[in-house]
DNA sequence: TACGACTCTACAGAATTTCTACAGTTTTCC
DNA sequence: GGAAAACTGTAGAAATTCTGTAGAGTCGTA
């Protein structure tokens, strides 16, 4: 559940850093525009904490970027200034929420959580796509109100799909993913074939749809078409 | 798609080959100074790999000449120093990027992809010609929000055309773009005859008019007239 | 420690998709 | 018109993915 916080000013960021940090988010900081540029070409995350006025650009030029690419990180604006203006092109730019200096802590975790669950999770930590369930508290993946008894490596198979769904996943790093680092690989994905195989057949026996889709040569693809 | 990675060690070489590879790109390795000259001497390479510390001379040498041979190839400098030296040395000799050893291979994955969009796509995950759109992050093709699906070999083509779009690209250029130098090509363009045509085949199915033009005797144009 | 149940991975052969060589046709240029 | 270049459909080759099976590994419990 990674955040992004971007924020030149140190003392700010430390604190909603050990604030969100203490809720479970996995935070980072970038606290110029173009680390935040290019933490944000890197990586996804679920939200994106952003300052509107960083040294080196303006925080609008970023989301836009954001947008440009077809990005679909949250967005929580903060600014110093109180003005509408900000407030106006920043959700007209297509961040999610603002909120303006100063504010309590509490209530920007509760905005993020906020963001968060209307991108992806519908609350307690459930992650879906169409149908298909996963929770992230109890490790159970349920679809029609039928709870699927998923392996270890299927749960984290499917949660590495959800969190990219849409986007062609090379084998290589869904081995990385279910595996890490220590995976010797010896250039046969047998064993992964095998996983996806038995996690289509559980989900088909459960009345889903076959979401993964092979990608020939590319590697997997989980999506509707 | 090609990358050049310049290690000595075979264990890190050979692991960060099959992971790029796997990846789609096509992968050459140099182990020594020389032969990585040689290298970069004959071919293009959107991005290389570089290890600082190179049986036979300094990977910064290798940078320098580089630049004063105005290559606009990409580079990601790899060192097992942690040093602030060859981290600043490095970016000032002009290298794009730094990642020091130990690493991740999705973030040095990440990191190439990045080099890459930066030098010939703006920093673009998206480029077009046209009704004709190309998503570098989720590998798909798209004419009028209808999604074409695409082989490896015919994704790689229009992605090289795009990115040369209104130049002539010579059959040459496209093979070993497409198929590294490892390509036999025994004079005959056969198969690139082929892809072209599944190629246009799939985009005129989608309404997409041909912008692939064929100029005789010299190679392939894609351009509106 | 021993047992059973479950999970993971390796293997081999089948099925599928993509690639490319070939032969014949059409187009282009001079 | 003739030669070279480019195009097309086809079929076999090659690469990739899928499947079932079996043995190895893991974990909890008795």
């Amino acid at each position: 559940m990674k955040v992004l916080i971007i924020e030149d000013e140190k003392n700010l960021s430390d604190s909603i850093c050990q604030y969100l940090a203490d809720e479970n988010f996995l935070c980072e900081v970038a606290d110029t525009f173009d680390t935040a540029m290019e933490k944000i070409s890197l990586y996804d995350y679920m939200c994106i904490i952003l300052d509107i006025n960083l040294p080196g650009g303006s925080g609008l030029e970023l989301l836009k970027e954001l947008k440009r690419n077809n990005k679909n990180d949250g967005v929580l604006i903060i600014s110093a200034r109180n003005s509408l203006d900000d407030k106006v092109y920043g959700l007209k730019a297509g961040a999610d929420d603002y909120l303006s200096k100063p504010f309590y802590l509490p209530e920007l975790s509760a905005r993020v959580a906020a963001i968060i669950r209307r991108k992806s999770f519908n609350g307690n930590n459930i992650i879906t796509f169409e149908e298909l369930q996963l929770n992230l508290g109890d490790k159970t993946a349920i679809v029609n109100d039928q709870v699927i008894d998923l392996t270890r490596k299927e749960y984290d198979l499917l949660l590495y799909f959800i969190s990219n769904k849409n986007k062609v996943i090379s084998k290589s790093a869904i081995a990385e993913h279910i595996c890490g680092d220590e995976m010797d690989l010896s250039g046969s994905y047998d064993f992964l074939y095998s996983h996806i195989k038995n996690l289509r057949k559980k989900l088909l026996q459960s009345g889903c749809p076959d979401y993964i889709r092979s990608v020939y040569g590319m590697g997997y693809k989980l999506s509707l078409s």
